[in-house]
DNA sequence: TGAACTCATTTATCATACAATTAAGTAGAT
DNA sequence: ATCTACTTAATTGTATGATAAATGAGTTCA
């Protein structure tokens, strides 16, 4: 078990929060009452009740005396908690999924750029020019793509000096391990990144909000624009078998 | 007490997220202990600690034996939970939180609309029309224009069909919240924003996306502009002063 | 100096008992 | 029959007390 350094309670979250977001029960669905929960993990009422409250506060469940615990919607699962992200990962991420991510990625790093063009400071402006550094490293293999990517993305939301934005760079790197598992990327796909990102960063340091907006959300929408053929094609193929 | 009706679990979530958000701990430091949080609030180590599992399920704080229970840093809290937005708008909003607030919205909407415009349906637009229709009520007193200008954000949001954008309908109506703290909007000021939201849905309505996109992000950016104006009065204001 | 040990503080977990809530069933009156 | 009021049982909510585990700080000893 990949968890035994955390405590029970944890444990226990983690193992229903997966369920839940793998669909093993249905919205509006019970799950097994206290005293089962307690008898299938082994544990005592306190570490499964504060478990069960953990997973409310996250909005996943609600629990009521004699109606038990029961799935609730999802439009009121938090969806941005870094927990909630993660066990959505844990399932089978598919194209869908991946285009969901993209099409928020695309309305929040646009915008970002645009802000950091406003509002970064100097330090901000480094930290950009760092990550720009590893990833240009990592196109001749000296660091990690991913990792530099992360920290690139991280950095330009940083820079917004938004604390939104700023909270949102869980979901970014999330994202962005989604979009990992999808695209095998060739060096030289890496590379084309790498030249837009040092765009944008040329607007942001220029201070042309509008400039490093544009950057952004073309190169976004070019990105989106392949998994919806991807998309297409599959759905496509999908016809073609019935 | 307003919030009698809730079980004691959830006051005491209430009592110590409020303080928690209104800077009462700083970050780094630590809260009473469960022993003295129990004698406080006068009541069980029980109620107290689901207390503090739910904070902790949001972001805000952490327990471990020996050190206690600290407030953890802000790009921590999940900032997009219903409940901790409520505990920020319980502190005194200022301009730079609704600057803030703003500048996400724009993010958000302008790209709600270009996806509503791709993938809404019929039952979508007819939700999008009928709140307009709210707010045209509304410009004639006949219905509350609050409670419109929320119905017609979300259902564009609703239309986008993308699940993240969905959830972030409480982040949109708790920042329209704010927003109604500052303006005392005439109603000529509602009546040039209608004709706005009118356009937008034609756009979206003729599956026109970047024309929704275009015209929700040039309605925002004025909005925003207007913010940014005030700020820097404020800001020339404290200057003089000093 | 520093490594090993002890100790005290605080949270983590367990066990048990009772209270509060509420869906569902039951009895009684009309 | 059916509506109301009552009873019951299932489930979570809260309280209490005891013990375990983690860990920072001090203490001893080589």
């Amino acid at each position: 078990m990949e968890s035994s350094h955390r405590n029970l309670t944890q444990q226990v979250v983690h193992e229903l929060g997966k369920k839940i977001l793998q669909g093993n029960y249905k919205i509006g669905e019970r799950l097994p009452s206290e005293a089962d929960l307690c008898q299938q993990f082994n544990i005592s009422r306190t570490a499964t009740r504060e478990a069960v409250k953990m997973l409310t506060a996250k909005g996943l469940i609600s629990s009521r005396p004699r109606q038990g615990i029961t799935v609730v919607e999802s439009k009121h699962w938090n969806l941005f908690d870094v927990d909630v992200l993660n066990w959505i990962l844990l399932g089978k991420p598919d194209l869908y999924l991946l285009r969901h991510f993209l099409q928020l990625r695309l309305a929040l790093e646009a915008e970002a750029a645009y802000l950091a063009a406003l509002y970064a400071s100097d330090d901000d402006l480094i930290a950009i020019a760092s990550a720009l550094a590893r990833m240009k490293n990592a196109t001749n293999g000296m660091d990690d793509t991913h990792e530099a990517d992360i920290a690139y993305h991280q950095s330009v939301l940083s820079a917004s000096n938004n604390p939104f934005f700023i909270q949102l760079k869980n979901f970014i790197t999330t994202a962005l391990k989604v979009n990992l598992r999808f695209t095998n990327r060739m060096i030289a796909v890496t590379v084309a990144e790498y030249q837009a990102h040092v765009d944008i960063y040329e607007h942001i340091k220029n201070k042309k909000p509008q400039a490093a907006f544009d950057a952004a959300m073309v190169t976004q929408r070019a990105t989106l624009a392949i998994v919806n053929e991807q998309i297409a094609a599959l759905e496509q193929e999908k016809q073609h078998k019935v």
